[in-house]
DNA sequence: AATCATCCCTGACCGC
DNA sequence: TGCGGTCAGGGATGAT
């Protein structure tokens, strides 16, 4: 139950680009056609064929492959997706949906238990007319997230500060994990309104979205089942989550067992003492 | 415009 | 053992 947030598309990124840059992609298998989002696969497989690979982006959870000809990937793995550069020899994995044939006779695998992922071919130029992608709001590691930006929209948002963590249109990359580790670092309840929060409140989780994503990545990504990087490799922050996972276990910070309930319809962990209503 | 509800999908898990 | 039901959850879509 562990999807694919900011950190781990980040380390899919890194570990990816060392392997693809400079390759080209020599052919595709779609196993699976509605994993295509657009153009119609025949036509993605055509367009993506024969380009070489020049590197690698991301935006939120999206990752974006940079092809020559101005060409773009943009992928979402959203919960059980897998990028995996393999040799062809491994045995393909149970729901492999999509595969990229690169130059150097390896390739890309697109896994997807759940099928819930997207693969789509756009350009530079229309990357700003991508449906998920045109709307979402700043990247919490980049300059325009701010605690005054936070603090601006904050005032005017009529919704449960959880739900609106997870707002990619309102910030891009947090997911139920690192959404739930920021509140909790920040001693903020879930179910709070996002405008009745203090500036102290607002300056707490302005630092604690930066300081768990930064963790998040620094230690590859949370693995609590499905997630594994560009090389098949599991992450390690599940070991230093504080709340996500944690119902029953103590608080860290007060030894108060860990409770969980829904906001939004997403179940959140918290410390019921710590992050008081 | 903002907010909420539903759906997609499989595997793990639970109770009987 | 097996069976059916429930849950998990990001984001697109439609409803309010």
């Amino acid at each position: 139950m562990d999807m694919p947030e900011l950190p781990e598309v980040e380390t899919v990124k890194k570990t990816l680009e060392k392997k693809l840059v400079g390759l080209t992609i020599t052919g595709v298998e779609i196993f699976m056609p509605k994993i295509i989002r657009d153009p119609a696969p025949d036509k993605f497989a055509m367009e993506v064929t024969g380009n070489k690979i020049s590197r690698l982006g991301r935006r939120g959870k999206y990752l974006l492959i940079h092809l020559t000809g101005e060409k773009v990937l943009i992928i979402h793995l959203r919960m059980t997706g897998r990028l995996v550069y393999s040799e062809p020899v491994d045995p393909l994995p149970r729901h492999t949906h999509v595969v990229f044939r690169l130059s150097n006779d390896r390739e890309l695998r697109f896994i997807d238990m759940r099928q819930f992922g997207r693969v789509q071919l756009s350009t530079v130029r229309y990357l700003g007319q991508v449906k998920g992608l045109k709307d979402l709001g700043p990247e919490p590691l980049g300059e325009e997230f701010s605690r005054d930006f936070l603090r601006r929209e904050l005032k005017r948002k009529r919704v449960r500060i959880k739900s609106l963590l997870l707002d990619q249109t309102f910030l891009a990359g947090l997911g139920n994990i690192y959404a739930d580790e920021a509140l909790h670092r920040a001693r903020i309840n879930p179910k709070r309104m996002a405008c009745t929060l203090t500036p102290r409140e607002i300056a707490n989780l302005y630092r604690s979205i930066v300081e768990v994503l930064q963790e998040g990545i620094e230690n590859r990504g949370t693995s609590i089942r499905d997630y594994v990087d560009g090389d098949g490799r599991t992450g390690s922050y599940q070991a230093l989550l504080r709340a996500y996972n944690r119902e029953g276990q103590k608080c860290l910070y007060c030894g108060t067992p860990i409770a969980r309930l829904k906001v939004g319809g997403r179940s959140s962990y918290f410390c019921p003492a710590c992050q008081k209503e």
